[in-house]
DNA sequence: AACCTTATCAACCGCAATTCG
DNA sequence: GCGAATTGCGGTTGATAAGGT
């Protein structure tokens, strides 16, 4: 049996979106609403399938997004929900108003797995390296930047050149596992999620819920005029995309 | 200046979960 | 209740910017 694809890739465009493209997805959208992803595209005039442009809308799109470096009481509160719900991205991302699923995943593999590393902890349990080796005793698990004795090694620029060092004695990873403990610790975690939970929104955002929550009562023309605002501001930031690259 | 390596992040892919007829 | 359609998620890839040699 199995399942058809989800749309017909024949005569689509794949790759990074023009402006042209995000202009179009976006009038329809404001104008429309979302109620089916798979229709979006041929209704919107576009020659993308619809996971593309929900994918496009939610990433980057969105109104609601929040741009920018990550902060670092951020990355702790990613470090702690991830402790708690492992790699599920959308869950942590709905703690985070404006952060995608994507960009947290992002953000985590390239500079909070390395920071954990370096802290001489294992991205995925959270426990110090040696003591996973230790009770696991499975060398698969080792990472590859790891000699098992408390010594990160970071890759040499050159053929040359010795590995850097990054001497974590273990009484050094001691105070640094603790440190990060304490920190876990005092984080109340349940009433921020809490928190979280009433502000977070959720990534199949829609103009009509954006409508709904943001302008509940508020009359046309001023949603017009914060819809117009909104739409400049994706402008400017569009037209700074295509300056640099 | 040219080349190479690494880091970053947008976008894609495949599968699971959910919805719909 | 069942199967097909659709959506959403997480892993992965690829383009490109940045930095180093």
């Amino acid at each position: 049996m199995g399942r058809q694809p989800c749309c017909d890739k024949v005569g689509l465009k794949r790759g990074p979106w023009t402006i042209e493209e995000d202009h179009k997805l976006m009038n329809f959208i404001i104008n429309n609403g979302i109620h089916c992803w798979r229709t979006v595209p041929k209704l919107a005039g576009l020659l993308r399938c619809g996971k593309s442009c929900r994918l496009r809308w939610i990433n980057y799109l969105r109104p609601d997004l929040k741009r920018g470096a990550f902060t670092e009481s951020e990355e702790d509160q990613i470090i702690q929900l991830h402790l708690r719900l492992g790699n599920r991205w959308s869950k942590i991302a709905s703690h985070f108003p404006g952060r995608t699923d994507n960009e947290i995943k992002n953000h985590w593999n390239t500079k909070i797995k390395k920071k954990l590393k370096l802290l001489g902890l294992d991205p995925v349990t959270h426990k110090p390296i040696e003591k996973t080796e230790k009770t696991s005793g499975n060398s698969s698990n080792k990472p590859d930047d790891d000699d098992g004795q408390g010594t990160i090694k970071v890759s040499p620029r050159k053929d040359d050149e010795k590995p850097e060092e990054i001497q974590l004695n273990l009484e050094e990873t001691n105070d640094l596992f603790s440190n990060y403990h304490m920190l876990c610790e005092s984080f109340d975690l349940d009433s921020w999620l809490n928190q979280g939970a009433n502000t977070c929104c959720s990534s199949s955002y829609s103009m009509e819920e954006s409508n709904k929550s943001s302008m509940g009562e508020t009359n046309s023309t001023i949603q017009q005029d914060s819809l117009k605002q909104w739409v400049d501001s994706v402008d400017s930031f569009l037209s700074w995309d295509s300056f640099i690259h």
